[in-house]
DNA sequence: CTGAAATTGTTATTGACTACCAACTGGTAT
DNA sequence: ATACCAGTTGGTAGTCAATAACAATTTCAG
């Protein structure tokens, strides 16, 4: 279902979409966001303007990356059911982050610096963020059997409030230090705010 | 510094961008912020499109509401030294928070609620929490005397996340329940935030 | 091989936003 | 009062993102 049929279609489909994706990447690191116009990244990659608004709803959508959330959510399911969600929480973002680090560490520098040093970008992340946090509230809520609570989705919002912080000092440091350990600080951070 | 003099030239600029953000706000909450083109509220303000440019940056900017910030800060600063930070911020919030709730409660709740129901304006609302995680980091640090550090941006991030769930909350229940208390609940999750 | 469906390009349109220039208005010096 | 100057405004034209309509092309199924 995931996987239709790899028909030619299907296939020229894909080789498409990651043909733009990764021209509209290098451009927007070249040249900058706002300085790259659809039209360029569409000739490039050698479709018409209309075709990329076909594969990607905007702009700012090329961007985007939304392989991180189903695996987060998986890693959060399968927490053991006696943890507390902070620490369910923290177990599952650093193990998926750290996959994800020693693997694509410099594009993943590349691609957040662009974010956050583009304002129209940093607006759109935050509007996942959004998604973002019910998705979490909501595997938190299933993983012991329980409901959605206010509390649940306060947890869920302080969590990505710290995970941002980590990713902004990430990137601020040049990607100098180690992203998962600074995802931990903010996790300790968290577990302390008694004062 | 702040009233420059103000001669009839000045009186005129406050008059037009007032007309303009209230012509704006009437218009979007009637017929829906994207149905509502820049031109058609510069012409209900009585000036040109040029003009509406002029005194807001963007059709966004016009939403938006930068008078909290100024007084927060202050309220933060004049927390006593001995209280701790999450419990400064706390009481800064909650006595900010109480007195815009209780003069401009129906605006308030109009207005947050077109924000959060507008996706652009979503985005551009988040893009300014960033600005205030920042601002509120600089006024904890400053009220003792320290520096910024990465466990203050941590949890004025994770503060701005309990603030905005307490916002949704409270649009999701059309502004039946205390936002006040509905942020104080907020805070108590954070500092319990142990498990 | 032929027809149905999906994919794409061309063209045109809307709306946010900017640049440029000409006209006007409030404040000021004479 | 007059004339001058700076700040404010409007009109026009332009760019760019995003959408709609239609025609041409290509893939797949029978």
């Amino acid at each position: 279902m995931s996987t239709p049929a790899p028909g030619l279609r299907e296939q020229r489909k894909a080789r498409t979409r990651k043909a733009i994706q990764e021209h509209a990447l290098r451009l927007f690191l070249a040249d900058g966001y706002d300085a790259t116009t659809v039209e360029r990244i569409a000739s490039a990659a050698g479709v018409s303007h209309m075709t990329f608004f076909r594969y990607f709803p905007s702009k700012e959508a090329v961007v985007e990356n939304d392989e991180y959330d189903p695996l987060l959510i998986e890693f959060i399911r399968t927490q053991p059911a006696e943890l507390g969600p902070l620490t369910a929480l923290r177990n599952a973002v650093v193990l998926g982050m750290r996959e994800v680090y020693d693997t694509d560490k410099d594009a993943l520098l590349a691609r957040t610096r662009l974010i956050l040093t583009t304002p129209a970008l940093r607006g759109r992340q935050w509007r996942n963020g959004d998604s973002t946090q019910r998705l979490f509230a909501e595997a938190l809520a299933t993983r012991t059997g329980g409901d959605i609570t206010f509390e649940l989705r306060v947890l869920a919002a302080a969590v990505l409030g710290a995970l941002s912080t980590a990713l902004t000092a990430w990137v601020e440091g040049d990607g100098a230090e180690d992203l998962p350990s600074l995802m931990e600080r903010g996790f300790d951070v968290l577990g302390h705010l008694d004062s």
